[in-house]
DNA sequence: TTAATTAGTGATCAGGCGATAAACAATCAT
DNA sequence: ATGATTGTTTATCGCCTGATCACTAATTAA
């Protein structure tokens, strides 16, 4: 319903976005910049980092706290879309080849200084957002891969796991989950091939499962990994 | 100007310390205050919980980011009184003890609420202060349980440890770490028996040292862990 | 073209912040 | 006691913060 093309010419100042892109747009730069400056950062550095006036946030947000609880929402659902249950539950490939490609998968998109320092943030603030997603990893994630370790080393798969089992579960995932802290904000030197890093903490987790809690019996071992 | 005539009683509501003591106070108060509010906590609020007036606080402090670099002094350097390397380089013992006995005692020191939340500020922050403790931490902690690691698995313990090394007792100490970061800040519920959390870590860990690092001959394991 | 609508801005407010100076009050040397 | 010293408070300053309002300018509907 266009009637005229004209005005379409290059304006030098072209300030004028639809509301939806624009608010995006805030979200997505307000995101780098509480991930930078922390919480306490002030709406006007913020509107300057958008290249408009601070005012005008307050047109597309009641107030700083609806923003960033916009910005914990997009930050938190980001790394669910990865498709989880995909890598982990499919029996006819070696579970460790399974956990290997999802933590390959998980990390790629949560090992980044924005997300990283984001979470960090909000956890510290006890938020129910963080909460969630803690249970989130729990359910959706430690508990399948129990699951799977059992259903691996030959014992009933059934029951819910153990607080042991999902506690020796809960210190690998957190290994490797720091990897990221110590890289992206403590920028502490790691060891640079993630991939190999995430190989040798299945190792040990995978061996460590079957000792603690495997039957007698299955003494069956993972593959050796692969020397690069 | 004054009378005389009134005699002392309800003095109480002004109290005189010592100097020393009086900042030892503030500190041990601040840390617990910026521990919970963070270190954009206002001066205000810090002297209320104090009990005196702001402006106190600037008797003793020439200003707020000093009286937070005490903080954080007094914080970083609470764990290093532990007596690390005496658990850790007795060969007397067997290896699996002695860092049950290490991560058994550093934890009791680190897995406080006010330690866990001034650590993660800290490291947000990006300081000076926080980088050192992460090389404490490496040289003082991590290359010698490798060194050990290596003993124990009839290596050569005289090189610096590997890259790969360095990182799966990273992995292995972070995982331990993180239990506290879930406990005390997630306030997540946890296994309760921290000891056995360790002890399963360390399983695991061992376990898995071997298995990615040790020799072929080398196959002896950890004795099995006590049910309770 | 014109009128209505709405994205964007300048000015400003009330309150909180870190920090300072001066007045006050408790202690100590004499 | 007296005065000097020093811990403590009252009052306040300048700055910055989140938020609001009236206004301008770009867009859209008629």
């Amino acid at each position: 319903m266009k009637k005229k093309a004209s005005p379409k010419r290059a304006r030098a100042k072209q300030k004028r976005l639809s509301p939806g892109d624009r608010r995006k747009e805030f979200v997505a730069k307000a995101t780098e910049f509480f991930s930078e400056e922390g919480f306490g950062g002030g709406t006007r550095d913020l509107a300057r980092r958008l290249g408009v006036t601070q005012p005008l946030l307050y047109r597309y947000f009641p107030s700083k706290d609806d923003l960033i609880k916009e910005v914990y929402r997009t930050v938190y659902l980001e790394p669910l879309d990865t498709g989880w249950e995909k890598h982990l539950t499919d029996r006819s490939r070696p579970i460790r080849d399974r956990l290997q490609e999802f933590y390959n998968a998980y990390t790629k998109v949560i090992f980044t200084r924005k997300w990283l320092r984001i979470y960090l943030y909000s956890g510290l603030k006890g938020l129910d957002i963080n909460r969630w997603y803690v249970g989130v990893v729990r359910d959706k994630i430690l508990t399948r891969i129990i699951r799977e370790c059992r259903h691996e080393a030959g014992l009933p798969v059934q029951s819910k796991p153990t607080a042991s089992e999902l506690e020796l579960a809960w210190v690998f995932h957190s290994g490797i989950f720091y990897y990221g802290v110590r890289k992206y904000i403590y920028e502490s030197p790691v060891l640079e091939d993630k991939e190999q890093m995430i190989s040798d903490a299945l190792d040990a987790f995978l061996a460590g499962f079957e000792r603690v809690f495997g039957s007698a019996v299955a003494t069956q071992r993972a593959p050796v990994k692969a020397v690069g």
